[in-house]
DNA sequence: GGCGGTTGCTGAACGGTGTTAAGTTGTTGG
DNA sequence: CCAACAACTTAACACCGTTCAGCAACCGCC
């Protein structure tokens, strides 16, 4: 069964070869340099040869996020172990933080097909069955909401709600690095050491909100700043 | 010469028809439904004749994006004049906050034409001189930051950087906008009412954070959870 | 009134895109 | 040895943004 096994083998090779292909054109030239001629130009083959290899431009471009998926899944995973063995919860959550921040500067084409492409969320969640091993995007998402709890957990942090907690320190990463790239800071945050001391801002805004409080009263504050009209 | 004014009339009636008409296309069918022949088809007019009115389609959507812009600040001076005159400057500020995510989930496509598409930011920004009048985006955002320097005069806020501040109210908001509208929160918020408590719980914690403190070396403890490996 | 020039628009064309179906190889198994 | 199959190519289809020669209809002017 040599033959057969070295048949398969080359096969995967070559969708192997696709996905990089493909990976590198989105790199070079951003995702309107992803066009299936081009990397059927690039590998050497017929355009339509990757239609033996992916149902679909979308099918390809799924491939890409889950790729990408596993990738930012590694930039955290190191910088959790970069923080060291005896960094609190609360640091190692700021840590992936920092990680996710990291992963969108160096690899921008990669956090753009994985964020900017309308629907590709549901297209990794929900792949047809057995497609292909699912993704790691809400892994990676109960992974740093268990850091938070941990927090709590040792009293370092107060989040009322950590599922609610992780989702607010996403989504504040991830809009002011979606702002940034797409230029709509350009006139606020000029170049990128700005915009990492104003990550830094935004971090230190979050937690200094989730920092435990001697005072039992102080929390009833909050209500000062909540809208009573709806 | 009221027919020379009459043919201007007209022109600028034809202008207005394929913004309308391009308006709708997006509204309907998204970024992808709105193609230059989709739009002539629409209004009944050739596709060249397009390209007597708009240069490009960068320049169609550059004007889209302008509209979409000025839309976008009517929604917050409504929700500031709907939160009454004697409303605290961070009361204010949360209203505008409200309102950025009304906008977003009320006009879906104009929110991502403005903000999804790559290079939009710098179309708005810097058109030909005098093309047409400037974006009121850096405008509405002066006028947030505004609103947080008074509530931190007031004494009812304490934000280190307000300019600091208003970018990170504005990236938690977009942020989760954009996670929620690309489908990456389908298996954690599950309905708009479960994002409307994300939004909720998420300003909870950013002006938690921003609350003055009594205690004046509490504001110590924000150092707990920085990174110190770089 | 007729005429040259301008204006507003058309329709076809060019080169690009994703996608598919028929056709062409070369290898393999019975 | 030949049928079946796999890998691949080729050519087409329908769409896209964009351009440009041409064509009526109207303008001011002689």
């Amino acid at each position: 069964m040599g033959i057969t096994e070295r048949r398969e083998r080359e096969r995967e090779n070559l969708r192997a070869t696709i996905l990089e292909a493909a990976r590198e054109l989105m790199s070079e030239g951003g995702m309107d340099a992803l066009s299936m001629r081009a990397i059927a130009k690039r590998i050497e083959y017929s355009p339509g040869t990757i239609y033996l290899y992916f149902r679909d431009k979308d099918d390809l471009i799924r491939s890409l996020v889950s790729e990408a998926m596993n990738f930012l899944l590694r930039y955290m995973r190191r910088a959790l172990a970069e923080a060291g063995p005896d960094a609190t919860p609360a640091q190692q959550h700021r840590a992936t933080g920092y990680a996710y921040v990291r992963f969108a500067m160096e690899n921008t084409a990669h956090f753009r097909v994985m964020f900017d492409i309308p629907g590709v969320a549901q297209m990794v969640d929900c792949p047809e069955p057995s497609e292909h091993e699912s993704m790691p995007d809400h892994e990676s998402f109960e992974f740093v909401t268990e850091l938070l709890r941990r927090a709590v957990a040792a009293g370092e942090l107060d989040v009322p709600e950590p599922r609610h907690g992780a989702l607010v320190a996403w989504g504040l990463l991830h809009g002011l690095i979606s702002l940034y790239l797409s230029g709509h800071l350009a006139h606020v945050v000029e170049n990128a050491e700005q915009f990492e001391g104003l990550v830094d801002a935004a971090m230190d805004s979050l937690y200094r909100g989730w920092l435990p409080r001697e005072d039992p009263f102080a929390g009833a504050g909050t209500a000062l700043v909540k809208e009573e009209a709806s």
